[in-house]
DNA sequence: TTCAATGATTAAAG
DNA sequence: CTTTAATCATTGAA
């Protein structure tokens, strides 16, 4: 302890001996004379005073040398810590105690949004080159994949600012943190300041940026909101499908009028040839039969019409299968099989479509003659001539009774 | 302007 | 997840 008791002497030019340091925030105490500190206080007071003051008399020097002296000197380090536990154990700790803070619910719903939305978070590579496929794939006849795409522009646009800024305040938060430190590390050599309390000062400037970020992470999310909000808007502006996709969809909806449920693949084959995405090949299914069957008279002539278009379809494939030589050659040559081209044929066509039973009363009202749901799985679901919507066609054991038994000719001939 | 048609969204159910 | 049923919101024709 003596060697530190001369320390303080040097350090505060009195004489400490007999008095305690813990009085932390108070003036020096006098030198010499103990307990009688009355104008002996104050003439100490004046002696520092007067030290201070002519400090700058000193040559630069000598004042180095002084300094240097100091902090070379052996016990520094160890009054030093002594000092800092002293400092620990007053004010700053406690302050220190009160700043731990639990992460910020605010914070954490900015960050869960941001990385929701996909402009905080992994790079979105893929999802971008997705979208930009998307896009391409809808071969750019609707104003749906520009709205996206712009959307998606928009997006990354955000993104971008969003991480050029964070990633500035990051860099700016580093170099003052480490200016900081090297400050603190600097001053540590002349003043008492403990590794904890550099440590505590890096919490409190991280905090302080890091309420800044918030800031940040604010205002990107309420400039998603608003661009969301403005996209939202847009995708339910509908347009209408073009006259093609219609087509397409009706007419795979009234051929398969018994089960009108397509398969995943379906879905991806119609969304492909109608230019639209599955989801709305899945929308305008689930439109499609719910109007269907809320009304079925209603949409009656529409599946005659396409009832009669398939037949037409089903009756020139099945006219080109038959008049293929190479399938059939017992037959001879194709001129010895005429095929009949027009009533008897379209006839047959139509029973061979299973799905269209609806269809095979061209014209008549049907409505009165439907004992079940056409919508009904129970209903009888034959085979379809396109090879393309093969694999979801199902068989079912029961014949509805309404139904005239069926082709097993037609098929044993196929 | 009206209104049926239509694509999209939603809750509920399985 | 898919589907149904109801509903919303826009479109396009009258």
């Amino acid at each position: 302890m003596d060697e530190q008791t001369r320390m303080l002497q040097t350090l505060a030019g009195v004489n400490m001996a007999g008095h305690s340091v813990q009085g932390g925030m108070t003036l020096p105490p006098p030198h010499g004379h103990d307990g009688t500190d009355g104008d002996g206080r104050k003439q100490d007071i004046g002696d520092i005073l007067h030290q201070i003051m002519t400090i700058t008399d000193q040559s630069l020097d000598e004042a180095q040398a002084k300094k240097h002296a100091l902090n070379c000197h052996r016990m520094k380090p160890a009054l030093f810590s002594v000092l800092c536990e002293i400092k620990e154990k007053t004010g700053l700790s406690i302050r220190g105690a009160q700043e731990e803070d639990p992460p910020d619910p605010q914070l954490m719903r900015l960050d869960n949004m941001l990385l929701a939305e996909g402009v905080s978070g992994p790079e979105k590579g893929t999802g971008a080159a997705a979208a930009a496929a998307a896009a391409a794939a809808s071969g750019g006849s609707s104003d749906n994949s520009i709205e996206h795409s712009d959307y998606r522009a928009k997006l990354s646009q955000i993104r971008q600012i969003y991480h050029t800024e964070l990633e500035k305040y990051e860099q700016a938060c580093n170099e003052f943190t480490t200016h900081v430190m090297n400050l603190l590390r600097e001053q540590s050599r002349t003043r008492p300041i403990s590794p904890k309390e550099i440590e505590r000062m890096v919490g409190i400037i991280h905090r302080k940026f890091s309420s800044i970020q918030m800031q940040l992470k604010q205002s990107t999310c309420e400039a998603v909101m608003i661009l969301r909000s403005r996209f939202l808007d847009a995708r339910r502006k509908r347009r209408n499908f073009s006259k093609q996709a219609t087509e397409i969809l009706n007419e795979y909806f009234y051929s398969h009028l018994s089960n009108p449920y397509p398969s995943e693949e379906a879905k991806e084959e119609l969304a492909k040839k109608c230019s639209i995405t599955v989801s709305q090949v899945s929308n305008w299914f689930g439109n499609k039969r719910i109007r269907y069957k809320k009304n079925i008279g209603k949409f009656q002539e529409e599946a005659n019409l396409y009832a009669a278009k398939t037949a037409v379809n089903a009756a020139h494939a099945l006219s080109n299968f038959l008049s293929d030589p190479s399938l059939f050659p017992f037959l001879g040559s194709s001129g010895s099989f005429n095929l009949p081209n027009s009533g008897d044929m379209y006839m047959n066509m139509q029973s061979l479509n299973g799905d269209s039973y609806q269809g095979a009363q061209v014209g008549a009202n049907v409505q009165s003659q439907v004992g079940e749901t056409p919508l009904s799985p129970s209903s009888v679901h034959l085979p379809q001539l396109s090879p393309k919507y093969m694999h979801q066609a199902r068989v079912c054991t029961q014949l509805a009774p309404s139904r005239p038994p069926r082709l097993s000719g037609h098929l044993l001939l196929l």
